[in-house]
DNA sequence: CTGAAAGCGCTTACAG
DNA sequence: CTGAAAGCGCTTACAG
């Protein structure tokens, strides 16, 4: 066994010494020049000459030079930094919607500073004083759904940097919007199903305990139903806390009901609770896509090879209303672009979702 | 319809005017102080009398005083920022690696600062540079497969920066590396088979051409199978650039040759595969758990509903490696930590999996 | 064509 | 008990 195969084993220990970064004033007094026209040789400025430029790169080069951040900011106001505050980094639409707000940030030459509120109103005000000390230069939240007090730290900080809210508006804040059109997808999937010849359509609804916003789906279902002349019926299979028990609980009640025996096809408030639909069915011999149509809602179910490819586990191919939360992420930088830029922008810019139509819900009846 | 309603519609503009933050300069001018007393006051330095200590902590909250953290930065030489650089941020690996690091960096009042790779080393250059200008205390990176030359500025950076890798290592470079004990993964799997009794377990492997760091799973799985006298299948569905259609032909041509035929239970590279063999299972007829046992990797299959509650979708429900990712991530910011403190680390620090037994590999055979 | 000076907002000695 | 000075690493005027 030889030298390199003993670095691999687990007991070697490495130790790595930070050395400072060279500044100007380093590589200055190597050139025997000020640190003045260091900093200019390395912008190109006309003002110096060719011959000095070129000794000044190399060195630079040579020593490993990289320019301070922090110095340019003090100077600068400015930092380059964006503060994203997110309640969970850990599902699949909070990573699309980051993805978004990296790709969008990074045309800026701009770095997301990520910050996770796990749901907890302290903890996110901890989050944006955390934001605020790092002076950011915008802010983009996806807000608690808790209500905070008047003297929210937001309030302060929405006088000095630019913040925009995503998902769910910060009540009583003027704080500009970026969201996806729920009322139009829950219409999407309605009319979807009122199209397959579907009836007697049920809908599986957020908590009843949520806040408003959360509860566009449910409302649009309604509406739609009505606009058709048909009875809506919902039922609420979850409480705020997410009981998974209570799910299947309530799924029996509502399919051994005669409504529910009645009920051909089902509105889901969520993927997850369409795939909780799934089990149900097939453990009392209900033919998803055949006897229950079902529609659910946030994108594509899929399972991940990595970021571009997927492939599809679940069987009937569940039909659902995509939110698009790259694209929400997108247009959130870009909301946040123009309040930097001092520019007027909308108190609500709403993202078209898509229905994506599959097998689930795909026959036709009636 | 009165004004709080017409603030509600998408048409009405909004915007922020940014203010400057006020600094101890203007505290201290309000005050009649000098703006080194309002700093040592806000500190609780024993030398202000109490006094004014009070007038200016309660002229501070009134003001909205925040202390610029790149002011201290430019002084102290520390920033509070750790850099992290990621392939991709949607994944659910990925995002429970992400909420692992973030947990774990925030015990220690850092702010991660996540950027995305794109699986190209061009971009993590970039991505590393601008890490470096930020002056971050620290970078974790989950390097992108390619290699990198020998003067990639990781090794610039290494020298003023702690630097951890997670996942894969960096090849040729003096960093330390922190990642699931795969070898000992796959001999789980491999060994939980064997005990269940099957004598053919085929194994559906990483791509062939995928850095040798990839395939330590089907390492492992040919020594396990030899160990038990047992001849090792090995199967790859995938090539590099994970192509789909690719795979439901090679599953086909291997099930229906004779040593296909002849298989009783596959452990397999990835969930997403194992995934693709259930649905190549049930197009024909074989049913997974009773005919074919299987057995994925890389964590437990679920619908998220958020954060911390699940849902099975997928059954049966398919054995799977648990790799942790969330502990991989603090691991890895604990030995940041120590390498920020000039505490020697191991080279290597392996998380251990655990094997999860679900339904898709419960039956006992032989 | 090049350098000295001032200052971004803080903190850490040191002096009164 | 309190303030003036120096300096972190840069950039932006301005002066030679």
């Amino acid at each position: 066994m030889h030298a390199a195969m003993a670095k691999q084993t687990s007991d070697d220990l490495i130790a790595q010494k930070s050395k400072r970064w060279p500044g100007l004033h380093a590589l200055a007094n190597k050139l025997g020049v000020s640190h003045t026209a260091v900093a200019m040789a390395l912008r190109d400025d006309p003002r110096i000459s060719e011959g000095l430029r070129k000794r000044v790169k190399s060195l630079a080069v040579e020593e490993g030079y990289v320019a301070s951040n922090v110095a340019q900011s003090l100077l600068s106001g400015r930092t380059s930094l964006v503060g994203i505050v997110v309640p969970s980094i850990v599902s699949t639409f909070m990573g699309r919607l980051l993805q978004g707000i990296t790709d969008g940030l990074q045309k800026d030459g701009c770095l997301p500073l990520v910050l996770c509120s796990d749901l907890d109103v302290q903890r996110e005000k901890d989050a944006l004083e955390a934001i605020a000390g790092k002076r950011a230069d915008g802010v983009i939240i996806v807000p608690c759904l808790e209500d905070r007090g008047e003297d929210h730290f937001i309030n302060l900080l929405s006088q000095h940097t630019p913040i925009v809210a995503v998902d769910h508006p910060l009540p009583r804040m003027d704080v500009p919007l970026v969201c996806s059109d729920d009322d139009l997808g829950a219409e999407l999937a309605t009319r979807h199903l009122i199209q397959k010849g579907h009836r007697r359509i049920a809908h599986f609804a957020a908590p009843i305990d949520s806040p408003s916003a959360d509860r566009r789906r449910e409302f649009a279902y309604r509406r739609v139903m009505e606009q058709a002349g048909l009875e809506p019926v919902v039922i609420h299979v979850l409480d705020k806390k997410l009981t998974v028990n209570l799910i299947n609980t309530t799924l029996s009640e509502f399919f051994e009901s005669a409504q529910g025996k009645a009920t051909t096809a089902a509105f889901v408030f969520s993927d997850a609770v369409a795939y909780a639909i799934y089990n149900y069915a097939q453990d009392h011999g209900l033919r998803i896509g055949e006897d229950l149509a079902v529609v659910g809602f946030g994108g594509a179910p899929v399972a991940r090879l990595n970021a571009t490819v997927t492939l599809d586990i679940v069987r009937p191919k569940l039909s659902t209303v995509e939110q698009h939360p790259q694209q929400i992420g997108l247009a959130a930088v870009e909301v946040l672009r123009r309040l930097a830029a001092g520019q007027p922008v909308q108190r609500q810019t709403l993202i078209e979702p898509h229905l994506l139509e599959f097998e689930s819900s795909a026959k036709q009846v009636g």
